[in-house]
DNA sequence: AATGAATGAGAGTTCATTCAT
DNA sequence: TATGAATGAACTCTCATTCAT
């Protein structure tokens, strides 16, 4: 009908998008907020105010959108941490730009993240509940583990050496975000400091 | 209602310390095989053998039991960690003996913990799900935290550093957890070292 | 507590019998006035005014409130054609007894079966839905199946000589309990007829 | 629209022909494989192609086209009966080619008819759910009570006549069409035999 | 204090039907 | 008229919690 059919995507594709990406943040929101296991589908719809059922033309169940935010935090912080990959960087030098992508990449996340934890729950410390941070940690290893078998790195066990940083990455990145201002930089500068020499490689108390 | 109850604890009384074992060595598997979220109060009360309602004598929610597992583990651990502060320890020593018996403790602990996860659950790195280690974070940073203010350690910011070693023995915890054999011996090496070296100051690759 | 505790089932014990036996009887009439596939367990529930969860206390699934239901009927039916086998009745004989046993029993039955059907519904015949139906078919095909055997009635095939006779008893069963009064004696008689003699048995026209 | 509608039907008119025949076929198919109350709107129309709403635009409710099936069943069905009917035909003549006919009738419409039970589903008797059988009771049962009025048949009630005679031809089809191969000849033979002559008349097992 | 059946809110999910496009 | 996404009531079933015994 329309004679610009091919520019006009149409009101109805247009709300499909919108919807489709309405459940997602809110189901980002909620995932962050509640946890996987509290969160529940329902939390999600009622957030965007679509019907019960809408939720279920847009994904088949609640793991399903679950694994679709992790695709998409994977989609696009992935790149970032392969762009660094293999560039003759020294290993110091891909720490620190790994890490320093990485907080500002959380950081821009942020406004998606948990600030607030329901009153009732016992306060663990649960961290990188959120599916993007479950789809970074594969990267982070692979990248680490990369280094070491290019002899770029410390020839210690890979796997401890990824989950090490990435702990720190993570738990320095989520104080980092509990604090006002939020200070990039400074934790960034921490987390580097602390991955590459350890709490003797900080700086010294004067004597 | 006993003609003898000034002396006898009675059997009431040692049914009652007994329920609220039962209930509390339960609830420590259960929580460790299930995770919190997941794990119910069924789950827990099923496997004492007492009835549903018996548990609300002993405990108001599941909640309260996580706290009451919580407290308890922290009792255990917390005294080792405060036997090691104020001895003249260097602070390299405090942290390797720190880590030492931290490693030491979960490793004991570790038949109440996850081996098996629900089937349907993404896999997280949901770390610290345990009640006990919920407890000891406290107790560590708050170690950590003195050692600063005594300056018998390095200068930065309490909460950061805290928060960095914590996810360090957590996580390289976990892993230990998960190989065959379990060699704590190792583990704690390697958290030892990168805790105080930092990637730097693990062994380097042969030139 | 109780001194006549071997006597006393107790008020729970009660309770218990009679819900569970509140929920046989609500499912019953849901079954015959629904259908199985169009009767849901919330339907059952509301009938005995019982909470929701209470159904699950007692059987775990409709299916299985069905089988309880199909047990039942097979229990008292099952008997009474049990007793007419290897009498040494004669075939007719058996055929007499037993459809005579069936409609005394479905007429007994009655007050639990489907007098209404729902308006919505669209009018099927779609007889013996009940589940004491259900179970009572078997019992009768093999009750045929071993007269066959035995050569003391006709060598056709007896899957079809069953499905006829079932066929008759049930569906003028049905007629039968759709009039009134019901005549259950003028019935059986027609059936026993039917079944024996078939259309050219039956009472001729007056030339 | 069409400048020469008085005499196209149009394309619109043959798209509305097609669907409504469609839909038709597609609701023979699923009411046969799943039951009436099983089968939903969703299977009939995803089995068309066409779109959900589509379905509404010619069919007010499933009901509604079940309604649609049964009278197209007995179109087809009741002029063969009918053609039977008033020729001077012996009442066995009669039932001998009104049962031929409805085998071959059921043999014909057999690829849209239960093959496969939903497997969670109580295996009860319940034929004669396809909407065509349906509709061919009501002719049957005028047939028969033709023939009693006319006096050419046995003077019993032709409401527990028919009942039976529909009963033993539903049920002995069912059987048939379960088998294979499918013996239309032997099962018609059968069932008029049964029919006519009751057990007597079946072949007797040989002294 | 112990029991365990009853409760009912709420979970995930389905589906007949509506209605803007 | 065809479309197909949106709707929301209803479904089965779970489970923390209560309370009569």
């Amino acid at each position: 009908m329309s004679q610009v059919a091919y520019l006009n995507v149409g009101k109805r594709e247009q709300t499909k998008v919108a919807n489709r990406q309405a459940i997602l943040d809110a189901a980002r929101e909620v995932f962050g907020e509640l946890g996987y296991e509290t969160a529940t589908v329902r939390d999600i719809i009622r957030r965007t105010g679509l019907a019960a059922g809408t939720f279920y033309n847009y994904y088949r169940s609640k793991e399903e959108v679950f694994a679709a935010l992790a695709d998409d935090g994977a989609r696009r912080f992935g790149p970032i941490l392969k762009g660094l990959r293999g560039h003759g960087h020294s290993f110091e030098t891909f720490v620190e730009l790994a890490i320093g992508a990485y907080f500002a990449f959380i950081a821009d996340e942020h406004r998606n993240w948990a600030a607030r934890r329901p009153p009732g729950e016992p306060h663990l410390h649960v961290q990188g509940e959120t599916p993007e941070m479950a789809a970074v940690f594969a990267e982070v290893r692979d990248a680490l583990a990369e280094a070491v078998a290019e002899r770029t790195g410390p020839m210690a066990d890979p796997d401890y050496m990824a989950a090490a940083c990435i702990a720190i990455a993570r738990d320095v990145g989520d104080r980092m975000l509990e604090r006002r201002p939020i200070d990039t930089a400074g934790a960034a500068e921490f987390a580097i400091a602390m991955i590459l020499g350890g709490l003797k490689g900080l700086p010294k108390a004067p004597a």
